[in-house]
DNA sequence: AATGAATGAGGATTCATTCAT
DNA sequence: AATGAATGAATCCTCATTCAT
């Protein structure tokens, strides 16, 4: 094997363990916050010996705040991009709804619920939310004005009533132990706080 | 002062003293849940000394238990009261949606919603949710068909809709950093949830 | 007992308790170095549980530094007074360096020393003993010179002379393994590095 | 390429792989004591990898003894060729003193020193100097002798002086942070201690 | 009843050593 | 032979709990 591939091949497992302890670590930090989240249940979920998550992060709170920087970006990408969906701002706002709560970024938001709401955190985490918040919803506010101009969405203050709904719906997914019979309600019922 | 006397007065400054701890967990578990409150957090709030609090409570688990245990309680008989108050279905359940956002009840709220959906919490706690989530929907059940069959809610299955509308109330009570320009939504706004 | 008798007790106890470890610690720090001397070691030493140190001092750095601040502080105060002992310079020198040789004393010269030489001290000691190194032979020049007048002592730049002879003398008590049949060197042997 | 040559080839990169370790260790141990030196700054030193420390040591205590050992038995060597160096016994020790002083020799004699008086070395290394100290000093005596009665050296038992001396010596040259300013001590200066 | 000093089990982190490549 | 990823025992430190006063 060539040295060139030698290295790539050790970049690529420092990749995929670096993605792994990530991985386990949201799954674990979303259900049980940050003090209740020890080391050892990372090590455990990603299958690894506890020392070797200090060779890919500094500290549990390093870690803690990697993830959250990282989701957050993400949101923030992704949020750019409703405005370019296909349909009405009514259709537009109800599909960031379907993705916010599909299965797959359930932990994401999870944990950033938890971040934002909880008071055991590093201050770090709580200064990224506190600068952040507009910066979540500004991009909405355009679609959501159109929307009701156009009579989709009921009046009322747009940042006001965006606020509330993503407050909603953050909150909502936070929950792990959701209801099992019913699960976590429509995107739907949920775009009728908007509605009226 | 007679012994019966003086034993009233030890027996008034024990509940005193156990009604201080209770709250001041209340306080503090509600913001940081289980695992992040540390007992001196408590002693602190409560302005007595750390060793103070297991002359009141066996642990830190047991306290947290009774807490839960209490509140529950107190929300199965506030639930129960429901129908008779004043109103339509409609204003009853506006009556009791602004009853849990009311600032009394929130840290109560906050709590329970945290011991209910968080995994760090004791396992004792966890069944106490599992056995007790029809219970507080059941009463009001009812009281939502009526409000269906007279057209003030709209249609489907109602303890799907109940089970959803509560959720999302519970959940918002968790977040004890609501947006600080907006705070919590209306329950004239949550209240669409049933209306559409 | 009166609520003042009772501060005043548990103020002793905490002056006592910060004693005993700073003591345990000289002795294991000056032995066996910053990075061999492991909490535990002092706690036994100290005849206590291990957390309990953490209630005294908040780290293991801490402690060392505060003690290497607190023996360079006397350090200066006795170099002080070396000028008003009785005698010529020389039997003013010879009497500090009997001092510094003394039993009494060795614990605290051995722990300067290992903290002024060794690499694998917190920085911050790093610095005092960069900032202090003059502080310490400043006030001992005029004695010597008057001793070089006086034909008491050779001759040569007063400030080199003085400070092989305290890296000398320092360096020799860094040594908890003496020769055990000797000792170490005399004052009156050491002396002669000034008088030729 | 022969096979013999072959093997020879590979000798040589071993002994050169291992002697390469050892300088590095030599430098490492010597400024940081024992257990401050990691096997990670060894390896750094020695620009290899961490892992390839253990094909030519065993351990990090196997490669500190080995040292101590090889140190030591040079210095046996060594200080039997005293007697035979040109001069006058005053002459002989003083060339003693300066090459015991010399930068090249510093790093040895330093972990020496710190081998010897520290209290965080694996136990042979303890062993190997209690057996050693009077090994040192036996082949000095008679030439000390000689040169107290040509009058160059001072009376006073022989083996008690020497003993001195060198301990003087040996924990001057533990000390890496020497007065940046002057530096160690002259060895003509030194010698003032056998002198008077 | 109340305090706060003391304990020690448990958690985060480090580092000597091993192992797959 | 050499690398560096991986392990886990040992270390520093925290915090629920106990105990002397």
């Amino acid at each position: 094997m060539s040295p060139l591939n030698r290295q790539q091949q050790l970049d690529q497992i420092r990749d995929e363990r670096r993605e792994q302890i990530k991985q386990a670590a949201l799954k674990i930090f979303a259900r049980r916050g940050y003090t209740g989240t020890k080391t050892s249940m990372i090590a455990k979920e990603a299958s690894i010996s506890e020392g070797l998550i200090y060779r890919y992060f500094n500290s549990k709170e390093e870690l803690f705040i990697t993830l959250v920087e990282e989701l957050m970006e993400e949101a923030k990408r992704e949020l750019k991009y409703v405005g370019y969906l296909p349909g009405t701002p009514f259709e537009q706002i109800r599909t960031l709804t379907k993705n916010m709560l599909d299965d797959n970024n359930m932990y994401a938001f999870m944990l950033m619920e938890r971040a934002r709401t909880a008071d055991d955190v590093p201050d770090k985490v709580t200064q990224i939310f506190e600068e952040a918040t507009n910066v979540l919803i500004d991009p909405i506010i355009p679609i959501f004005v159109k929307g009701q101009e156009s009579g989709e969405f009921s009046p009322g203050e747009p940042r006001k009533m965006l606020s509330w709904y993503f407050t909603i719906i953050n909150s909502l997914l936070t929950q792990e132990k959701i209801d099992e019979e019913f699960g976590l309600p429509d995107a739907d019922v949920l775009i009728r706080i908007l509605t009226n």
